[in-house]
DNA sequence: TATTCGCCTACTAAGTCAATAGGTTTTATG
DNA sequence: CATAAAACCTATTGACTTAGTAGGCGAATA
């Protein structure tokens, strides 16, 4: 299940890609427009910077930025990054253990298959493909 | 993410299939080819029972059969049955808050048409083809 | 009538989620 | 230089979920 840091992410990168070109955003005003709570929302444009999404510059008239053209990102690569991973069952996520019955596991092709099948949706949708 | 109790009844399902017309399974035959806590699987099992996709006998000789050929049965509910709902995010879980914003909401189209394809996915597969 | 089953309630340790709180540092501007 | 506006940083919390474990009760049959 995604989880509202993945998807508070995704609409502060919308927020941004909106007002694109009108220089540095400063966070509280994306916690106005979108409803959400600006200190909440500290923690999730942090994980955006870290992963290189946006900009940031601090002190007066400072904000957050895209780095990139909206068209340019991929749905996909900023879930993942908020969550983590986009595995769908635990035994997929890259830090599980592996199992010792996966030669056997006759449900193991269909959490692959899900799992190809989400990532390939993911991936596949733009940002800007969300702008109305 | 699909938790243990999709996954393990799923492979409950799976090994109940396997061994139909055997007559009663019981649990402990089940738990010990699974590799996984009888105990654990109780509670599993008896959700099976309450969403009467397998039948229990007590006593000597019982165990738990499925109640319908293999090819009747999805996939999907299953899951759905045993995680409570296949929803993909927490706004469109039937007991959500409705949303306020989701009128404006530029992710929403997202996440239904994400949770379309993870319910298409799931209830186009049937137990019998994940028989090899 | 003993044994083999399922049924039931309770408990728990660990982890995750969604925030909140409160302060520090950086920077442009009057 | 003072001030306001902005990002940055650390810590904490309450509620909830997950993945089990423990132990006994009740039912049915060989």
């Amino acid at each position: 299940m995604i989880s509202t840091k993945g998807r508070y992410a995704l609409r502060v990168m919308l927020d941004l890609a909106e007002h694109d070109g009108e220089g540095y955003v400063p966070l509280k005003d994306i916690a106005d427009r979108q409803g959400i709570s600006k200190k909440y929302l500290e923690s999730i444009v942090h994980e955006l910077v870290n992963g290189k999404f946006v900009t940031a510059v601090s002190g007066k008239g400072g904000g957050y930025r895209l780095r990139r053209p909206a068209k340019d990102y991929s749905v996909g690569e900023i879930l993942e990054h908020m969550e983590g991973s986009l595995a769908t069952v635990s035994c997929l996520t890259f830090d599980a253990a592996p199992c010792p019955r996966a030669a056997q596991c006759p449900t193991l092709p269909l959490w692959l298959e899900y799992d190809r099948l989400t990532h390939d949706f993911f991936y596949g949708k733009r940002l800007v493909d969300l702008m109305t």
